[in-house]
DNA sequence: GAGTACGAAATCGTATACGATAACTATCAC
DNA sequence: GTGATAGTTATCGTATACGATTTCGTACTC
């Protein structure tokens, strides 16, 4: 009954969760060059299932995979970073608006009360906590997404984004500040049963405004340093 | 100089190319059982990069994977029919959008054309040329989207609703007829340079009404029947 | 000193082999 | 005849091995 425990799940299963979770959380920033055989050691498997892990991820946009040569972790360039956000703001604008006739009263309070939180995170400066809130409130307003598709999708761009965020993410107060209010005024919007379309709008532009601003920020930083991670 | 052809390309990005060929052309159709020594075999390659070719296949949404059981052609049931229509509509919409200013008069008497050759099909009752018209069209119309993962969710869309076809697929004179007036209404809308945002729905609401037909006339042919193809 | 050619090392690519798992079938008990 | 069980077969899962390709460093030439 205690199980072997990680029998339960193939080892090609095992790698490819590994990767994505070092890619998502940073170990491997953007430009680290995935070795397979290094892999594979450090994770005690042979090679082939360390290979089908990484060609998934690179199916999902996480890694870039070039014959013969190997995988890097992609991401990278401004350029990069601005298609991933305008596309994440096209998802989860959708996804909020498929949700939104879902969203129950118990669901606003929670989503307001990881606002408040996040309120307080600008008094106290806490930029990561206030990150973490962020997509915790988000995530309400998703989860109720009947389309699969779309919540996959949002995910996606959320990894691709985690995987970029080390290089690219500045934490802005002033558009933070911004930011709580526009998820009050979502909430808002939700509660007082606006159409889908409106809901889209407001989530969508919500997204493009965080855009905005880090482009600014970046632009004020002057070059946004274009990777040398290399490890 | 002649060379060895398929040297060039690696067997697993050759197994990954043909099987996916395969089940967007309906060769396999959803529900079939794709086994690995098999597909391997018909290729004339090992299992490895026939594995690691339908991972990748899996990662897009194309095929499901079960351990230790194998792997099948997904797609089959109404639901997920109109929730990859309806994501399909999403992001269409929006490829179209940011597509439109980038589009010129070139574009549009191209994308006229087509549409004057779907009309054609339509009295000649010619409803396979019909469709692959009508993907001429807005590919016309996407070809411009500056972003390229809006694309690539575009053609993902497309290559699920290609494994989907034969299966949920069906020809509906009426709204076929409607459709091709839609078209042309969409190019008015974009020769008039009218907002992004215009645009977006009026293409979203173009598809989705597309969905709407099919639904109805699949239901009114009783049960789409749940998929027997096993072969 | 710059450029080229050669060779060694690192890494990828895939075939083969064998163990593990699940699906199927036939047999037996009731 | 029906249900359960044991044995068989088909198929997957991964390690290992080796050939192929690329990259990098060194020596040689101009």
């Amino acid at each position: 009954m205690a199980d072997t425990a990680t029998t339960t799940v193939s080892k090609s299963e095992q790698a490819y969760a590994a990767v994505k979770a070092r890619i998502v959380d940073g170990t491997y920033s953007p430009g680290y060059r995935l070795v397979l055989a290094k892999i594979a050691e450090d994770l005690g498997v042979s090679v082939v299932p360390v290979r089908e892990a990484i060609r998934r991820l690179e199916a999902e946009g996480l890694v870039t995979f070039e014959r013969n040569v190997g995988a890097t972790v992609s991401g990278i360039d401004p350029t990069e970073y601005l298609y991933t956000m305008q596309t994440l703001s096209i998802v989860e604008g959708a996804a909020t608006a498929l949700s939104a006739p879902l969203i129950g009263e118990a669901d606003v309070a929670r989503a307001r009360a990881v606002n408040a939180e996040m309120r307080d995170c600008l008094e106290h400066f806490d930029p990561v906590r206030f990150t973490a809130l962020n997509q915790d409130f988000h995530s309400v307003l998703f989860e109720h997404c009947p389309n699969p598709h779309i919540l996959d999708l949002v995910h996606r761009g959320w990894n691709r984004l985690a995987s970029l965020r080390s290089s690219t993410f500045r934490f802005v107060p002033g558009r933070a500040h911004d930011s709580v209010d526009e998820h009050e005024a979502l909430l808002q919007l939700i509660e007082s049963g606006a159409s889908p379309d409106a809901i889209e709008k407001a989530a969508r532009l919500h997204r493009s405004a965080t855009l905005d601003a880090y482009l600014a920020q970046a632009a004020a930083h002057d070059h946004p340093t274009p990777q040398t991670a290399q490890q």
